[in-house]
DNA sequence: CCTGCTCGTATCGTATGACTTTATCGCAGA
DNA sequence: TCTGCGATAAAGTCATACGATACGAGCAGG
């Protein structure tokens, strides 16, 4: 799919063999490929795909187990677990899910999710802010403004505003949903109707009225039209998932894009 | 701490070699014996603690890293990551914080993150939920009236409540939060006044009519009475959490709530 | 023919030693 | 003082070996 992948780098070093073998496998259970049965056999795998030691190839599993993907059991081998006990939230499990076709159900429970956390988030956030934090709201906004419409530093400011938000509410544990947030943005640039300068636009008066009313501490107005501009987000990404999306049909889109 | 873990095995198999030093490090992390400067020097561990094969010990790190607690460079060491970078909603890194001192503001934010979610989580449930939703909370009901007020399958059933509530909002990014309900309830039940039978029928009271909501498919009024029960417990758990907390108090309260 | 036991095999867990890669730090030279 | 190159330390990778055990196949007995 190589979709430009914005999340900071977490676990999986692109570089490390590791990593990749990680991230391979992962794609491998999240696409189905690998239902909830056994794992490609051992040996199987390091011969045909890339020749890795076993060592890489254990600490590739390891870092699935920990996230949920497989389970281990001595003797039995190891299966690709339920999707229920996958770990969704976690960073690498969400980015994972854009090296596979786009599930319409699980974007649409991403953004459910995000509808009943940014919105509280933001309500925090104008409660909560210290100076420092409207700093890197305005920042991110004005980065936002500053640049091209859908340029590599417009979307980064755009996730880094989102992201300040959630700093800004001051609580450890609803900062790790802004993956989740940032992970509803990417999957929005990547089905929404492209070169949408309209959306664009509005987008950004959303943006602007949240942080006014962050730096107003007033957090009902925050929250409502956070809550307001996530409804727009999702609408503006349904468009496109309405239809069977699939690899093929993103990347037409994305070469009548470049093109 | 020796705290009753009532969290299904999910990574870390405590038998297993490298599940024993993942917790061993993830809790000398987390209590901050290891601040986010170096980790213990590789061979240093394994000589002192218990003499594992590099093997173990790595596979132990990978799982760590996975989940955010540690940062593995090639050359500048292995490093405890900064807080912010944990998986804080990782069901292990949750478990693995009942090791370490009571953390006020950590329990806080684990309440506060609850009750912006497990309402909103009731009245999905309630408008969504199947026959057989509904009969798997009345289950859990039942285990927690049929039991005796804080034995052990008393508590289970009650997390087996929520967690049913939450399966039957049918949002699989929703339900990865059903773990920090059940942080918060066993936070609960580690601080507040032992042996408090008021609370306890109160606590049953407030279930009861969360499973009328759902059953009557009144989405606002479960999620009203959610907010109520999260606040309760909270409230239920400040008692305690006010003093200075440390594992000192918490095993005083214990053995006397044993004799 | 069916049941049950035993043994072999596959697979994970663990251990060990050696080699490679990479980034940091310090030294030397400009 | 600044620059750059090399020594070095730690993680990463590989190969190999052995132990333990769950599962299944095959054999023996009813």
């Amino acid at each position: 799919m190589r979709v430009r992948d914005y999340s900071r780098p977490t676990t999986l070093n692109p570089d490390r063999l590791f990593g990749q073998v990680a991230q391979k496998l992962a794609v491998a259970i999240i696409t189905g490929a690998v239902k909830a049965g056994e794992l490609l056999p051992n040996e199987d795998d390091l011969r045909s795909e890339i020749s890795v030691s076993r060592t890489a190839y254990r600490e590739a599993v390891k870092i699935l187990t920990a996230k949920g993907l497989v389970e281990a059991r001595p003797k039995s081998g190891t299966r690709a677990a339920p999707r229920d006990s996958w770990n969704l939230l976690d960073p690498d499990v969400l980015s994972w899910h854009f090296e596979a076709d786009p599930n319409e159900k699980f974007i649409r429970d991403l953004f459910e999710l995000r509808h009943f956390v940014e919105p509280s988030a933001a309500r925090l956030a104008a409660l909560r802010r210290t100076p420092a934090d409207i700093a890197r709201i305005e920042a991110a906004f004005r980065g936002m403004t500053e640049n091209p419409p859908y340029a590599d530093t417009t979307i980064r400011a755009d996730l880094a505003f989102h992201e300040a938000i959630f700093a800004a509410a001051q609580n450890s544990t609803l900062q790790c949903l802004a993956s989740v947030v940032t992970a509803t943005i990417q999957w929005t640039l990547l089905l929404k109707s492209v070169d949408d300068r309209d959306f664009f636009v509005a987008s950004l008066v959303d943006h602007e009225h949240i942080l006014n009313a962050i730096i107003q501490r007033d957090g009902d107005l925050a929250a409502a039209r956070m809550a307001g501009l996530v409804i727009d987000s999702l609408n503006a990404t349904l468009t496109f998932l309405g239809d069977a999306v699939t690899l093929a049909n993103l990347k037409i889109a994305k070469i009548k894009h470049t093109k």
